[in-house]
DNA sequence: AACCCGACCAACCGCGAGTAA
DNA sequence: CTTACTCGCGGTTGGTCGGGT
């Protein structure tokens, strides 16, 4: 459907309630924004201040739907917006709020200063929901979610930590040492501090705080094991395997598992003096 | 050099909530 | 209460760019 040279549904009633009715249809510019709109939407902002966005977009004089005006306000002039790529600490704060309210991205962005929804948006789909159909999993699915919090988040922390100077010292933080040893096996054998079971031929892995795991299997991700990966692990006895490919940074593997593990592990990677540290690097002291 | 492909991201769309008339 | 309108959110699309072949 073309109408004046757009494209689509525009004049649909829903549209028109979203509030595109302030212009008529060939009036309307569509695309990228130029230097001189963006100019014009700028100025207009600095003198006026946000909001009413359909005034904007009549009184500056801009062919634009107020929507449009106010999608690039926010998304791209707003003067305290932070370019460039996403960093771990935001990264690990994307995933741990996703965990929690799901796509909600705006909510998510609040704790990025400087990051839009839209930004926040485009990571996970880019990136995260990347992984899940690598793994062939559902981004919404319990495994993929258990796997985050499991695999991914922990050896986020880890990175977090390398780069800020600070060590990871297994004993205090048995979670690290888990990651670790994704990361290394098979060429290395586990070392950590807890009660670890090496073995080269199964490269099994007494997990933390020697709970007893059964070994229920839930696949995931029926690849995972299969190879395909460099790195690979398994969590000794609980079904779970861990796969981590030596390629690329972030490709990982989660096959399988329990909720006993899971929520062990979970509790000791959300240990006090984790959690600690992690807001600390999240959110700041407010945050606390 | 040309083409292909994947990654990235700006921008658009539809919808729902809130609100004023 | 209803209607009209604005705003914001989340999903989706399409253009651009860079790397690989």
């Amino acid at each position: 459907m073309e109408v004046g040279g757009l494209t689509g549904d525009f004049r649909s009633p829903s549209t028109l309630k979203a509030g595109n009715n302030q212009m008529a249809a060939g009036d309307v510019k569509k695309g990228p924004w130029t230097e001189e709109e963006d100019a014009v939407l700028i100025n207009y902002v600095r003198i006026h201040g946000e909001g009413r966005w359909n005034s904007v977009a009549h009184l500056a004089g801009l062919r634009r739907t107020g929507k449009s005006c106010r999608l690039r306000w926010l998304n791209y002039l707003k003067p305290d917006l932070r370019r460039g790529n996403i960093t771990l600490e935001e990264q690990l704060t994307i995933l741990d709020l996703h965990l929690q309210w799901g796509n909600r991205w705006s909510k998510i962005a609040k704790y990025l200063p400087g990051r839009t929804d839209n930004e926040i948006k485009n990571y996970w789909r880019t990136r995260v929901q990347k992984q899940a159909k690598q793994l062939k999993c559902d981004v919404n699915s319990k495994q993929f979610r258990d796997a985050l919090r499991h695999v991914w988040i922990p050896r986020m922390i880890e990175r977090i930590r390398a780069s800020s100077g600070q060590t990871a010292t297994t004993g205090q933080y048995p979670d690290y040492s888990m990651t670790s040893y994704v990361r290394t096996v098979p060429e290395v054998s586990i070392s950590t501090t807890s009660s670890t079971t090496s073995d080269s031929s199964s490269e099994c892995y007494k997990p933390i705080n020697d709970v007893d795991f059964p070994t229920q299997m839930d696949p995931c991700c029926p690849d995972s094991g299969s190879g395909r990966f460099s790195d690979q692990a398994q969590v000794a006895g609980c079904g779970t395997d861990l796969s981590m490919d030596g390629a690329s940074d972030n490709m990982w593997s989660l096959d399988g598992g329990d909720d006993d593990l899971q929520s062990v592990l979970w509790d000791n990677i959300w240990s006090q003096e984790n959690i600690g540290f992690l807001h600390g690097q999240l959110y700041g002291e407010d945050f606390m």
